[in-house]
RNA sequence: GGCGCGUUGGUCAAGGGGUUAAGACGCCUCCCUUUCACGGAGGAAUCACGGGUUCGAAUCCCGUACGUGCUACCA
């Protein structure tokens, strides 16, 4: 049975974005492809960066996209809870079995003294310094001082944290699914703080903790976590627990369209596309739409990020939730990131809409429509219209041009469009086309042509230079499907009723 | 600087010793369409570099370059 999880850390600088929910996604698969759990936690560490709302935002996110958890800090299961902050004591006395064991050891050394070595050995040309093991017996700790003195700063509850005492000269090997065999030297590995002064854990405590308490079987991530890798690994052996350490898999990069590092919050407005998946209002109170906002599907969102880093070799590039569980693999991951195309990422949706029926985007696109004031007259109607137009919506919010005017006279007409070819013959020839329409018993689609077409050779004028000025006073512009689709959609009583106002509208 | 991970068209990528080096996005041309799309046909464009190994290297090895990540009491 797997088990696999991911980590959030809410933050006032932003919500759930591209590289978040991949991560997410990613789990999901692999959760239900092997149909085990799919477990959500937050990380509050700590409380200033900590957002009110975020747990909700995050959940609604993946709700959006339809990979809900089975167990989260809004759904508690059996291992919680699930927020780092209720955690503090378990953590605390994790920690303190490794120091017992040997394992860790108490630092005293204030940040404030440590900036200071750091920048005074900075002066002397030494390039970088590490509290680890070629410092650490220099340094103020459980090591160094003598039992007495290390108990009486314990008692007057001096500031202090604990850090891992990792052993030198050796060597941590492990595997990851997507890279295979990693080795790192623990010599380039620091002491890392494991409790900090506040009491609150750090990453690297929290995770190695909370993937042994909740039988974690995968842990996935993202790729700037391969460096510390190294760490866990060594925290799950001091711990005496490496039988259950759970199979890495460090997923790869998303990066900025323009080159030079990964995607970044800030890239979304610099560059123009949404970063993340539903609207977002910082800290200051500014609202950041999504890709949900901008008219995406999710079934494409979600596509189109499962096929930034992964493929199933072959030329399937449109993948449903669910074939994507069957199909997805964690071999195929790349191991290299992959630049962030936003036309790919609209070419998905384009695709999506045009493979979904009616039934798929009408609440979605009636929701559209009532955010436009566009009121639906008639249901039918809206529903003939949606299959009409939706091969040429890239976007959900394009539906608002595209069909807005079979709901809505235009309010202006492009006049400009037309007026260079405009005379007295084609003036002449509407004002007929009116009459003739006004006779008409049957409003058929195949006779609205008929008649028009028949009028145009009657009047000794080309049925093609007629047809755009039609077009511009039904829809007023040049675009939209066949316009005697149109004219027929919208009725006898508004095909005239257009015609003569667009007339008007260039005397 | 140190350490890790990577490198196939502009982008996403298949391919893992012998291929005319797939496909997709974007771009261009044409057809269809009396608008715009959709659809169809075609085009330009690629194995980072240098050494090996081999009859043969995009593919295996080494080096270099470049990119990227980490190097916090952030995650």
């Amino acid at each position: 049975m797997k088990k696999v999880r991911v980590r959030f850390a809410p933050s006032p600088t932003g919500g759930l974005h591209l590289g978040g929910v991949r991560t997410a996604l990613f789990n999901y698969l692999f959760a239900h492809q092997h149909k085990g759990t799919f477990v959500l936690r937050v990380e509050d560490t700590d409380q200033s960066r900590f957002v009110e709302g975020a747990e909700q935002y995050i959940w609604d996110c993946l709700d959006w996209c339809g990979i809900l958890p089975d167990e989260a800090p809004l759904l508690p299961g059996d291992t919680g809870p699930y927020r780092q902050s209720e955690r503090k004591e378990i953590y605390m006395q994790y920690a303190k079995q490794l120091v017992d064991s040997g394992h860790a050891y108490y630092a005293f050394d204030t940040t404030k003294e440590i900036e200071d070595l750091r920048d005074s050995l900075k002066a002397q040309g030494e390039s970088e310094w590490q509290y680890g093991f070629h410092t650490r017996h220099r340094m103020r700790n459980s090591l160094t001082l003598p039992k007495a003195e290390t108990d009486a700063l314990l008692g007057a509850n001096f500031p202090h944290v604990i850090r891992l005492k990792v052993e030198g000269n050796e060597f941590v090997r492990f595997t990851d699914m997507i890279r295979g065999e990693i080795e790192m030297s623990t010599n380039t590995v620091d002491d890392k703080v494991l409790m900090k002064a506040d009491g609150m854990p750090t990453y690297h405590l929290a995770v190695v903790v909370d993937d042994y308490l909740m039988k974690i079987t995968n842990s996935f991530r993202g790729e700037e976590w391969l460096p510390s890798a190294p760490v866990h690994v060594l925290l799950w052996k001091y711990f005496g627990w490496e039988k259950e350490m759970p199979e890495w898999a460090h997923l790869p990069l998303i990066l900025k369209p323009d080159g030079n590092g990964k995607l970044s919050k800030r890239d979304g407005e610099r560059l123009g596309f949404p970063v993340f998946a539903m609207q977002w209002k910082d800290a200051s109170g500014n609202t950041i739409d999504g890709f949900k906002e901008l008219g995406f599907l999710h079934e494409a969102f979600i596509n189109m990020l499962a096929l930034l880093g992964w493929n199933d070799g072959t030329e399937q590039e449109i993948f449903s939730l669910q074939e994507l569980v069957d199909k997805f693999s964690m071999d195929r991951v790349h191991s290299h990131g992959a630049k962030f195309d936003f036309e790919k990422a609209k070419w998905f949706n384009h695709e999506w809409i045009k493979k979904s029926g009616m039934q798929r985007l009408a609440p979605d696109v009636k929701e559209i429509f009532r955010k436009n004031n566009i009121a639906i007259s008639d249901e039918k109607k809206f529903e003939q219209v949606i299959e009409l137009v939706k091969d040429r919506c890239t976007l959900l919010t394009d539906f608002v041009e595209q069909a807005k005017f079979f709901f809505v006279a235009p309010a202006e007409i492009e006049t400009s469009a037309i007026l260079p070819k405009w005379n007295s013959d084609k003036n002449q020839f509407f004002a007929e086309l009116i009459s003739l329409y006004s006779r008409m018993k049957l409003w058929d689609l195949v006779d609205i042509e008929h008649a028009f077409k028949e009028l145009a050779g009657a009047s000794r004028l080309k049925p093609g230079e007629l047809m755009l000025p039609f077009r511009v006073f039904l829809v007023g512009g040049k675009f939209g499907p066949g316009v005697f689709d149109i004219a027929s959609m919208i009725g006898k009583e508004e095909t005239i009723k257009r015609i003569t106002f667009g007339m008007t509208g260039l005397k």
